[in-house]
DNA sequence: AAGTGTGCCAACCGCAGAGAC
DNA sequence: GGTCTCTGCGGTTGGCACACT
């Protein structure tokens, strides 16, 4: 049935790209601009499957890629749309627009998935629960325990994202300035980074964005604090929901997507620590 | 110094959806 | 409507670098 894989093709390179390729396709792509991958190795005479040239460029070379550590801020948000779309890497990675979806999949499966075990296991031997039992109010969420998850979410001891450290040069920074000229980018620049609400806005009106608010509807904003709760892990969500409260304002009025908005943009550092005190689930 | 184990990340593979014909 | 092609996505892996013995 159906076609052979692109890659299976004699005379196709596979393996490391080489900086001499990168500046082949850089130096193309510059020109022409992403996109009709199919020409791009005839036109460059790269010898590289067009979705080799693809994935390179949008992993590696495009421009407003940033590389190294990820920031507790960063981490929290992962974490946290990780546990609300689950391993939707692209839609995860729309609202981190500097970071790429291979990096966020990787960055999760070789540090955050080990330090959220590390921490359910901390969280067990302990013996605090890490969500507030069911139908309980704030003031009597027991043995939940924020400020010590938080510790051991930032805990030096729990794998530590410092070791996550970029080993080369990004080349795309050869583009430099050509983005911001370029009349129509398929990314932006570094520099661009003021205008993630717009970004943000685009996502919102594409597919990943209708998914978002999809999530959003099974989800219950904590206003007060502007964070996201599952929606079976809350319990105000369970004591509204048997009020009727909830079930209106869901149902009528879906929360706002400004209020996930507000908090995946939020650059605030005090946001973060709020972030880390958030119950979550463990995959 | 050499061998082995482990972590990490770039790149590949296979599948699915969308669009063109 | 069926087939083909292109593109995008998520899972997996090859191989390098470093740590450990």
């Amino acid at each position: 049935m159906g076609r052979p894989p692109c890659c299976d093709k004699i005379g196709i390179k596979k393996g490391p790209w080489t900086p001499e390729e990168d500046i082949i396709l850089v130096s193309y792509i510059q020109e022409h601009g992403p996109g009709n991958w199919r020409s791009v190795p005839t036109n460059t005479g790269l010898m590289r499957c067009s979705k080799s040239c693809r994935l390179r460029w949008t992993n590696y070379l495009r421009p407003g890629i940033k590389r190294g550590n990820f920031t507790p801020h960063e981490e929290g948000m992962i974490i946290h749309l990780q546990a609300l779309l689950g391993n939707k890497w692209a839609a995860i990675a729309s609202y981190l627009p500097q970071r790429t979806d291979n990096d966020i999949k990787n960055y999760w499966n070789t540090h955050l998935k080990k330090k959220l075990k590390k921490i359910q296991t901390e969280l067990d031997s302990h013996n605090f629960a890490p969500f507030p039992p069911p139908n309980s109010d704030n003031s009597s969420t027991n043995n939940y325990d924020h400020h010590q998850f938080s510790k051991l979410l930032n805990s030096p001891n729990s794998s530590s994202s410092s070791l996550y450290a970029s080993s080369t040069e990004n080349i795309s920074r050869l583009l430099e300035g050509w983005m911001r000229s370029s009349p129509n980018p398929s990314r932006r620049n570094n520099n661009d980074i003021d205008h993630d609400d717009e970004t943000l806005h685009e996502a919102q009106k594409n597919d990943q964005g209708q998914e978002i608010v999809k999530s959003c509807e099974k989800s219950w904003i904590n206003q007060d604090e502007g964070i996201i709760i599952p929606k079976e892990k809350s319990s105000n969500y369970a004591n509204c929901e048997s009020s009727g409260v909830v079930a209106n304002e869901i149902k009528t009025s879906p929360p706002p997507f400004t209020y996930l908005e507000k908090w995946l943009l939020e650059e605030n550092g005090g946001q973060v620590e709020e972030l880390m005190e958030l119950p979550m689930i463990f995959t």
